[in-house]
RNA sequence: GCACCCAUCGUCUAGCCCGGUCCAGGACACCGCCUUUUCACGGCGGUAACCGGGGUUCAAAUCCCCGUGGGUGUACCA
């Protein structure tokens, strides 16, 4: 069997994490199989469907490396691949389904439909359609229809129990009666959700759904189609839900939930797919820091975990943190220019600079956003508040130190230089320690807070060559 | 209401199917130590969990039942 893969999200906001990391899930699963990814639009609630927010999720997707084998924006041969399209077939395989007698015209309002619904409410019984128009005499139906009434096509729900095998819950099992005889195509001639799955699934040989456990309900109505259609269902994997700490479906309330911010706050893809991989799924040696192309076969539907997972930005800090110190320097570098402001002074320096720059401080953030903030050890003059500083600050030998070092800074202005080497520097530190006869604490905090104002920071013989002349020699000053 | 799903450290999870090797392992966070004459990185260590109750068994995190708690769904949304 050939394997084939889905992701069908509806273009009305930007794309959400929890379907970002569905949609890896899919697209794993194909890797791993040798099989097909697929993308395809739901875009039928025409209402809050737009052609920006199906761009802005395929962009997201670019973005993730999450790339697809047939799509909207690549083609295929099972197209076309926006539901919005496929109108024809919805009213075939309808069609298909009145002639069987498996479906029917119901001309009800909605009104009359409405009112129905609060009374079942009010008397505590399922809101299910009560099967007015279920057996409408053909000629009854060909007269509403020739007079321009109204109609949805309803499903007949057939009275039984179902059942299937869940990848990840084992077997599920629906009673009977669960659901009413449900609308497949509006009157509009759009048609339903569930409908609209399954039409496509089977039209598009899906072999495998793997798909939020919210979905899970609608596996029963799935499977009425299903069998009404004698087609055999796809093999389905329900994945746990992305939760906030309060344990309710991870939404904006929760902070940052579409990929497009973490795009925007440059956080690294890859980590992004570590992090969602690793939630609801374990790898099978326990690694945790992995990129998902790597895989390979190792993927497989085994290792879903069943419970829902609180979605924890701090550990995702950390992958990409991981990640982060372990691409190369010009990469890092890279990825700190798309994050810095600008006009940082960052830019305007050396390529060798920027190597040793990054090669310092990649250890000290999780986050190429984080690097504003450190690189202001070099760049801004802020006076520490700390006791450390005061400390160091009111040690006799500390003016010792800045007056020792203004001479030697202007010298080297005078000779024309922008920045100091390493050796230079050791040659200062020398030269307080032999001849100033300044050892220890007092040598090293005396002279990190001349020259930094911070009581706190990298090694001194590392940043100090990297920051301009001009700013240690104001710092003096003060 | 009804249906379905879920339940191991604060969080992500391993272990559960095939009961003993688990007074429960790893990771994040937190704390301590080492290293670094600072910080970070790294290394080492620590605190911390089998929802409750019954049952089966020589033995249960693991199997069964009943509770409890949480979640999802109940649309001419997806």
């Amino acid at each position: 069997m050939t394997v084939r893969v889905r992701f069908a999200p509806s273009p009305t906001g930007y794309l959400h994490i929890g379907g970002a990391r569905t949609a890896m899930y899919n697209y794993l699963f194909a890797k791993a199989m040798g099989g097909k990814y697929i993308l395809r639009i739901e875009d039928t609630d025409l209402e809050r469907s737009t052609r920006p927010f199906e761009e802005s999720q395929i962009a997201d997707f670019k973005w993730l490396g999450l790339n697809h084998d047939e799509g909207p924006d690549v083609g295929g041969d099972y197209g076309p691949y926006r539901q919005s399209e496929r109108g024809h077939i919805y009213k075939e395989w309808a069609k298909r389904l009145l002639d069987n007698g498996h479906a029917y015209h119901c001309f009800c309002s909605e009104e009359e439909l409405t009112a129905k619904k609060e009374i079942a409410n009010l008397e505590k019984r399922a809101p299910h359609y009560d099967g007015k128009c279920r057996n409408l005499k053909p000629d009854e139906v060909s007269s509403k229809l020739e007079a321009g009434l109204e109609a949805v096509i309803r499903f007949k729900a057939p009275l039984k129990a179902y059942a299937f095998n869940d990848h990840v819950r084992g077997r599920v099992e629906f009673p009977e009666g669960m659901v009413g005889d449900f609308v497949i195509l509006r009157a509009s001639g759009v048609p339903v959700y569930n409908y609209a799955v399954v039409v496509d699934d089977a039209s598009m040989k899906i072999s495998h759904v793997i798909r939020a456990e919210e979905h899970l309900p609608n596996t029963l109505r799935q499977l009425m189609l299903y069998e009404a259609f004698k087609e055999t269902p796809p093999e389905f994997a329900h994945v746990s839900l992305l939760i906030g700490e309060d344990r309710q479906k991870l939404s904006k309330r929760h902070g940052a939930t579409s990929v497009t911010l973490y795009k925007e706050m440059h956080y690294l893809p890859k980590a992004l797919l570590n992090y969602l991989c690793l939630l609801g799924w374990s790898h099978p040696t326990e690694v945790d820091i992995f990129d998902i192309e790597e895989l390979g076969s190792l993927f497989n539907t085994d290792r879903f975990i069943k419970s829902p997972s609180i979605y924890d930005i701090q550990k995702l800090n950390h992958i990409n943190g991981q990640h982060l110190r372990h691409l190369p320097l010009e990469q890092i570098i890279q990825g700190s220019e798309t994050a810095l402001p600008a006009g940082h002074p960052f830019f305007s320096q050396t390529n060798e600079w920027k190597l040793s720059c990054v090669n310092i401080f990649k250890d000290k953030i999780n986050l190429f956003t984080e690097l504003d903030e450190k690189l202001k050890i070099i760049f801004e003059t802020h006076q520490d508040t700390s006791q450390d500083y005061i400390d160091a600050s009111s040690w006799e030998t500390t003016p010792k130190i800045r007056e020792y070092l203004k001479t030697e800074i202007a010298a080297a202005k005078a000779a024309g230089k922008k920045f100091i080497t390493e050796a230079e520097y050791n040659a200062w530190s020398d030269h307080v320690k032999l001849e100033l006869k300044i050892k220890g604490k007092q040598l090293f905090m005396g002279m990190r807070c001349v020259l930094t104002h911070q009581a706190h920071g990298p090694d001194l013989k590392f940043i100090i060559p990297l920051t301009p002349l001009e700013v240690l020699e104001y710092r003096l000053t003060l």
